[in-house]
DNA sequence: AAAAAGCACTCGCTACTGTTGAGTGCCAAT
DNA sequence: ATTGGCACTCAACAGTAGCGAGTGCTTTTT
């Protein structure tokens, strides 16, 4: 799958993919030669170009025109050739104060880290919450709200907040409701909120046929507020895709707008970048979001104190400033996970 | 401000504007005069779409295309001509049971509510939650999660849940959090939120010179608490404004995503909405949405069981199938108002 | 006097044309 | 191996002409 370049073919390369970041337009042979060191004609650089061609690296989009550059193209380009710029203390700056003056819990941080990753990239910023599942139980609480109607709150070690309304079968009384809260906030003590889970199912296996009906209950009505819901994604800057010259044709970002709508594709989009560590990218259709649109990702974990894992990034043209993104989604990840920690 | 019109000049118009909102083209005299059962010539229509023009309800782009009708236009249509449809048994069943089967809370209901809103106008839907405010209190909940650092769940007796982290002066121990929250649960029991927001702003002024000190430190905590945050909104179907033919230019639309990214303004916006009773329109410029974007919105109130007020309706563009979604949101209005009663 | 018919005129839309220029591929020269 | 030269391609642009939908005004009909 390693492509094999000469030192100049490369450098050739490189100016293509860039210049064609920079312009969104076919970029010629003598354009090449004539913007960058290399003390080229524009006839060598034809043949180099036709050469990439062949590789699959390039592309003309008609016999007359400059050529563009292919997804094999710019995943080698990210892969080996990309000159990564250094994030600016004024973005770092920014970063780190967006980070710290949004009070609002866990929350209010994740969705305000997804802006600022709009912000300073000119992309759409995404930030998918830590699985509340592997977060450590902190409390439970049953609240009565009615008539067989109870309001199940479970809190995590980090502050998120799970809320469930569960329809019981029989009515409780204020008293029953705190004997079982006591009962479960005992029994999950220290454990993760899947283990929780876990535990509760055993435990209603065993303890089924005996003699304490109300603790039997009680696992019943926390069995199913434990079971988490979707977890939290927050997108902004929607809008920036619309300042891509490649989308203004309406049909295409309809396509787009259409997979955005149902979160859960982006979150089962998004769950292999939580495996591995560091900045990963999905270019075009790696993404697998939708088939012809050039979409790329450029993602990064972070991780919280209690080595829960989130994940946040960028998604924006597969025609994307990398050197510069890069390192700004792989500097916010590292500050979250820092910011978090503090704790 | 009421247009005298002849029972003739009202049927062109009422013409003029259904044919408009089914083509989105330009509709010219002998296209009105042959498609309606006005036996009457095309020159007879051009006098009086002359006259029409002369009063400010229709306009021409150029000299020699159809006329197309104002904003003056369509509200003298909804105020007086549409013959709205009846929903048909089909929508009724759909907008009953896609409120139900989501069993996930009020927050859960509404987002089945604006989705299903989308679908069955084919515009955008959006819900407003009830404003918390005007909920009544039913609990609140202090629970540590580290020094200085508590967390405070408030439940209305709606089953609207909001949480907030606080930061307090001093570390409070578990025993001393659960007397607070006795105290002020007892205190706000029956209020609604903004009015016991008001008797704790009171109560810290008698109290703050007075001995007790952990009470003055409880309404400390708990006035961050019950100041509310933004109210929720729920936006569905944001893609199918790119069906509209006027919105396929990229330069407007981006107008208006970019004014739905703020739910802020939005919000704003349907404040007004929620004053009066029944179905409102607002036709393009009246809903100070953005300049030059031909939008409209229609909504209705709905009522919950603890009389506090949302709000729910469509957005889309001022070329709107007025005659079908007004009976819808009418209608969901009616239904989701009487389903959050049958608790 | 109201309605219809006739007619000249406007103007956007489409199709066709020729021209320009950026860009290519290939070959011969260095 | 590199480069200059040259013929070729093709999108983009501008100009032109014809079509047709639609209008406004005038005249005729009822």
């Amino acid at each position: 799958m390693d492509v094999e370049l000469s030192l100049r073919s490369r450098q050739i390369l490189e100016a293509i993919v860039e210049d064609y970041i920079a312009t969104a337009e076919p970029v010629g042979s003598s354009a090449v030669a004539r913007r960058h060191s290399l003390t080229l004609s524009s006839a060598t650089v034809r043949n180099v170009m036709a050469n990439l061609e062949e590789m699959g690296l390039l592309s003309s989009p008609h016999t007359s025109a400059g050529r563009i550059p292919t997804e094999k193209a710019y995943r080698f380009y990210v892969d080996s050739l990309v000159a990564l710029r250094r994030v600016s203390r004024e973005e770092k700056r920014m970063i780190i104060s967006h980070c710290r003056q949004s009070g609002a819990g866990l929350s209010g941080i994740l969705k305000e880290t997804s802006r600022t990753l709009s912000q300073l990239s000119n992309y759409m910023g995404i930030v998918v919450a830590p699985s509340f599942t592997s977060d450590v139980f902190r409390h439970i609480e049953f609240i009565r709200l009615g008539q067989r109607k109870i309001l199940a709150i479970l809190v995590s070690s980090k502050g998120a907040v799970q809320n469930r309304l569960i329809e019981t079968e029989d009515d409780h009384a204020p008293e029953e409701l705190l004997r079982m809260c006591n009962y479960l906030n005992e029994m999950m003590q220290g454990m993760t909120i899947s283990q929780a889970r876990e535990r509760i199912l055993t435990e209603m296996k065993s303890q089924k046929a005996q003699y304490d009906q109300l603790m039997s209950k009680a696992l019943r009505i926390s069995e199913q507020a434990v079971t988490v819901e979707n977890d939290e994604v927050f997108i902004e800057g929607q809008a920036r895709i619309l300042d891509q010259p490649e989308f203004s044709d309406a049909a295409r970002m309809k396509e787009i707008y259409e997979a955005f709508e149902q979160k859960g594709i982006i979150l089962k989009l998004l769950s292999r970048c939580m495996i591995a560590d560091g900045v990963q990218i999905y270019i075009g259709s790696e993404t697998s979001l939708s088939r012809s649109a050039g979409i790329s990702l450029i993602t990064s974990r972070f991780v919280t104190s209690s080595n829960t894992v989130g994940m946040l990034g960028v998604i924006g043209p597969t025609r994307m400033g990398y050197s510069s993104v890069i390192p700004i989604v792989d500097y916010t990840a590292k500050m979250v996970s820092r910011i978090l920690n503090e704790t």
